[in-house]
DNA sequence: GAATTTATTTTGACTACTCAAAATAGCGGG
DNA sequence: CCCGCTATTTTGAGTAGTCAAAATAAATTC
């Protein structure tokens, strides 16, 4: 059975490699795992060497099929776990992340089978990330975001690629949460600013790299 | 934070400290954690270092006050996650020993007070075993087994102090469940066999040592 | 009260991960 | 084409936990 550390590798692995089309920078990986890129060199030597990965020395890393298969199932028992605290135990979606970081990896598949039948098979998880299927299939469309979108035009949204818990709070705040609707109104690309409007509500600005993490989809 | 493995080793030293009063010899653990002898007295050593445990070298360990109080930290999630796997997700109760293993070690306390909230705050396991206050008080009393109890009274059983799957299949088959009745209706010392009568069952025949690991009080 | 058996400890070695700091490769600008 | 910057790799070292096997202490047995 793979240990704690290389689920965490993989998986973190098969996230970047969402944004990074071709071979995830050893950078990266160092800087989501929070370890030197020393130790990231030496243990992507390893992951090589039992198959998990292909390292292209001084370019990148990226998954093999078993290494993405072992990635996505570790990403299921995530998301799964995720929509458990919050839909179950009523927890808050900002602090779900963290716990999920645990509990991915102490999770059986029998527990986990459980637990999506509990939860209806869902198909994404509270911040809208989809939930890889039992055989692996990540149904991972791509959305325009809050930076991207037509002005002016009906958005909703359907999901927030930013885990850290101060700003899913300030999102909850403002109402912008998986299946809100919004319309940006203005866009200042000089500035860096985005205005989003919400029905009923004040005028909101947002950085751009912050409406770049605010996935929408066009509405009615 | 303590790791995986000092959890470990501090859980089963208070569950080993249950059946042997004063010191737990270095043996008992070794077995227990299925680790050999020698790497329990080097950890046992670091413990100590620690604080966690008094080593009395070629006699055996116990807990401090510190050591105990982690270790009923740890029990509390272990019994909690099984009562949960039992009662929502429906597992079988010869099943959740091993996933309570794992998940003890990755259950924070945020979701452990949910867990236990949802569950109504329950003062025993599926196998009848006390769950540890969250103030760390472990109501456990000195039960009569089906090994010691008097012949032919009628008796509630109350614990089955006894993980391994098989047996608590075996057990599950014969109506032998926490809150049983049931009366013992033979015991032969020589031949080391219990005869277990259940109502309107047929007679069972149990080894001295298995009616020795289900506790029982007086019923009726 | 030796001699033997059994439990425990010691010693030496190994795996998995990690960091700090020095070495190196591969640019991109001049 | 060379210089310097940045990302990556290498080297050397440390921690946590483990095992195999030899050494030792404490009971048991005779
Ligand atoms: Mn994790
Ligand atoms: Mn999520
Ligand atoms: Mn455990
Ligand atoms: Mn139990």
């Amino acid at each position: 059975m793979p240990s704690v550390t290389v689920e965490n590798y993989l998986k973190h692995l098969l996230l970047l490699a969402e944004e990074t089309d071709g071979l995830v920078p050893m950078g990266a990986l160092s800087a989501a795992l929070a370890v030197v890129p020393g130790t990231v060199t030496t243990m992507v030597k390893s992951l090589a060497a039992d198959g998990l990965v292909v390292h292209r020395p001084r370019q990148g890393v990226k998954l093999t099929a078993a290494g993405r298969r072992l990635a996505l199932g570790v990403l299921r028992k995530h998301r799964l776990v995720e929509t458990f605290l919050v839909q179950v135990l009523k927890m808050h979606w900002s602090a779900v992340n963290a716990e999920a970081e645990q509990l991915e990896h102490a999770i059986s598949d029998a527990v986990l089978d459980r637990l999506d039948a509990l939860l209806g098979h869902p198909s994404t998880d509270p911040h809208g990330d989809p939930i890889p299927s039992r055989l692996g299939k990540l149904h991972s469309q791509v959305y325009a975001t809050l930076a991207t979108c037509p002005l002016a035009r009906p958005v909703r949204l359907v999901r927030i690629t930013e885990q850290s818990a101060e700003f899913l709070q300030f999102a909850e705040l403002h109402g912008l949460l998986p299946g809100a609707s919004a319309r940006v109104t203005d866009r200042n690309l000089a500035a860096g600013l985005v205005t989003v409007q919400r029905p009923r509500g004040r005028p909101l600005a947002l950085s751009l790299a912050a409406a770049g993490r605010i996935l929408v989809e066009p509405s009615r």
